[in-house]
DNA sequence: ATGGTCGGTCTCCGA
């Protein structure tokens, strides 16, 4: 079973790349971040077309997260528990029944620039709230995904350049400290585990030809649970699709899993 | 050399 993550950074502007991918990899079951589009607005005629069943969590303008999936999905859940009055939508969650159930939470953790102040706060409570939900899950022992546009680059060696990163809100100590107290619990980093760095990258800013110099930073991640990490057959990062025509500046990240 | 690029949108804000 092939699961994949994918910030697409806006599906109207991705509406070519994103189906020429799909048909490329053909991932089972796709995670995607900023879909920058409402649910009704979302062109999901395209997608169900070519097989995807497509659940999303969207909103006006910025963040949006979402599924496609050619496996049944059930117990979908949108938005990330412990603050009600949080209207950003950055978490969606199903079980997904490949045989026996495993449960992916899609996320699209907030960026938190610039830091210190109000971006950042919310940035540091949503990681609090996000490891409140993996140690649930982690107690009920469920097989289980968290996978998406982390915005956390977990090391020096996840950047090019780590010194222009130094005052970053994606790489903050107080961040990378929040984000391995998380790992910490039992999650395993699936790229990490099977690439060892450096020089593995899933964004290139559209800024200073990032890609061409292949200026990158790791910030996409999967986060496997014990279970999960037991079942792990592969890994990729989809890293020619940041050169194809109208590229976003992430790239698809995918684990394999077995049966 | 304090710039540069995208996407979505009440032409600036978020990344």
């Amino acid at each position: 079973m092939k699961i994949a993550t994918f910030n697409i950074n806006g599906i109207k502007a991705r509406i070519e790349a994103l189906p020429a991918w799909l048909n490329t990899a053909n991932p089972d079951l796709v995670c995607l971040q900023e879909i920058k589009s409402v649910d009704e607005a979302f062109p999901r005629e395209v997608f169900e077309a070519l097989g995807y069943q497509v659940e999303t969590h969207g909103q006006k303008g910025f963040n949006g997260v979402a599924f496609m999936s050619k496996l049944p999905l059930s117990d979908i859940r949108r938005g990330l528990p412990g603050d009600g009055a949080d209207e950003q939508s950055r978490w969606i969650e199903a079980v997904v029944d490949a045989g026996r159930p495993l449960r992916v939470c899609g996320l699209y953790l907030p960026n938190g620039n610039p830091a210190p102040g109000p971006k950042y706060d919310y940035k540091l409570a949503w990681m609090a709230r996000m490891e409140t939900r993996v140690r649930d899950l982690l107690a009920a022992e469920e097989s289980f995904l968290c996978l998406g546009d982390c915005n956390v680059i977990p090391q020096a060696m996840d950047a090019a350049r780590p010194e222009v990163w130094a005052t970053d809100a994606l790489y903050l100590p107080e961040t990378r400290e929040t984000y391995r107290r998380m790992l910490n619990l039992g999650l395993t980093d699936a790229v990490r585990a099977r690439m060892p760095g450096p020089g593995v990258y899933t964004f290139w800013d559209y800024q200073a030809v990032a890609w061409e110099r292949n200026h990158g930073i790791r910030i996409d991640h999967i986060l496997c649970s014990p279970q999960v990490a037991d079942r792990l057959d592969g890994v990729g990062i989809d890293k020619d699709v940041r050169g194809g025509d109208k590229p976003s500046d992430h790239v698809p990240v995918w684990v394999d899993i077995a049966a």
